[in-house]
Parts: C-alpha cells; structure tokens; sequence
DNA sequence: CCATTATGCAACCTTATGGTTGCATGTCAA
DNA sequence: TTGACATGCAACCATAAGGTTGCATAATGG
C-alpha cells in the first residue's frame, strides 16, 4: 500500500522530474522527443525519468504510431496531498492558534 | 529559492524521514534518543536523517542540556502545498470535469 | 570527581541514482 | 523499399545516499 506513496514521493525528489511534470501541466500529451527540449542531458536520461513517473503513476502514456504521448496524472499528487500533507497542514494551524493565544494573553 | 523546495522534497523522499516526521506529529519536542525507538538503525544514521530534515526546515531544535529536543515545522510542507500542489489540483479537477462533461454529453 | 548518558564527528562501505554511449526495433513518408 | 525518425534496451560509469563502526565531547547525578 505504501510502496506507491514511496514512489511517488521518490518520484517528486529529483528536479528534472518535477521539471518534466511542469511540462506536461503546461502542455499535456507531449512526444518524449518534445519533452526532451530544454532539457540538459540525452533523450535516454529524460526517458528514464518519463518512465519512473510512470511507474509511480504521475504519468500515463499511450502510443500513436511510433510516438509515444504522455499525459499528466494528477491523482497521486492529490493523494498525497489528502493523506498526508492535509495532517501537517492541521498542526501548522494548530501552531498558528496557539501563536495567537500566546499573543493575546501578553496583550493583557 | 527553489534550492528550498529541492530539500524538502528530498527530504521527503525516503520513508524513514516520513516515518520520524510521523513521530514528531504524534508527539512534538522529543529527543534524539526517544526517536531512535522502533527504527531499524543505528542511532547515527537517525542523527543523519534528522540532520537533513533539520535542513529543510521541517524540523527545528533546541537544546535543553545535553538533550536535542526536535519539534515538527509544518511551514515548509505548506509551502509546498500552496506553490506547487494547488496547481496539480487544479488540473485533476478539470480532468474531473471534462469526465463529466464527455458523460453528459454521450447520455444524449 | 567519576561513571553514565546524550549527542556529535569522521572515516568507511555498499548500493542506488543519474547520466552517458552504442545499438536494436518499429513506423512513417517519399 | 528504403532512409530517416521516434523510441527502447543494455552495459557501463561516477557520484550521492544510507548505513555502519569507533571515538570525542559535554551535561547529569550520585
């Protein structure tokens, strides 16, 4: 069950990577050879990340003749988001609170 | 800037930094020695772990005596969140709507 | 003061990671 | 059919990452 959260945590740790979602946020249904612009290594190294995205589901591809399209995958980043960031989120309002309470009772 | 956002994300990356942030969720201002308990390695290799988090400004410390106590700074995650979440979020919920909108739209 | 406890620092090892090069495969268009 | 184009696969390399061991330092409590 975690081992995805694993991936896609794994996934989102490398800038090119997040390089490469931004992209397709941008532009979805992008060729790998279109996805390759402006980025500073080979076609392999960005086919490598392409293909890690997509084993933590952060892309989904199809292929149209001898190009292969890839497409952005919101749901993991939004599982992420519910399942784990939302906690966090909780306690820094929980902080943000007592900051205030703190403020209030000096005010007296 | 996003030299920032890079550490957190990495920091987030590996399970055993999640699993300590966890911890601290549960239970704020614990040492190093309390967080140790449970985890598969060597004390060190916690210190590390925590060195990185402390890095990315999840966590912050402050010593009482010969005791590091450790405290969750959600800060960051929000960070993330708000600069970068939000914008996946928004495109799953369009992809939620063109969904609902090819559905009606075979319903005729 | 001294033994114990809590932590830090540094060297070292193994494996994962990000990148490269070279070649193979499949599709398109002339 | 053939050459060019889009991609995949595999071997290889350098560095980073996660972990260990051993020793140093500093506070605590009897």
């Amino acid at each position: 069950m975690s081992r995805n959260e694993d991936r896609v945590f794994n996934a989102l740790a490398d800038g090119s990577r997040r390089k490469l979602l931004d992209k397709l946020c941008a532009k979805n249904g992008q060729t790998l050879g279109e996805l390759c612009a402006h980025m500073k290594m080979t076609r392999q190294a960005v086919s490598k990340h392409l293909a890690l995205l997509e084993g933590a589901r952060l892309v989904v591809t199809h292929w149209q003749g001898r190009e292969k399209l890839h497409y952005l995958n919101p749901v993991p980043i939004h599982e992420i988001q519910a399942r784990w960031i939302a906690k966090y989120e909780l306690s820094r309002l929980q902080a943000l609170d007592e900051l205030k309470t703190e403020l209030e009772r000096k005010k007296r």
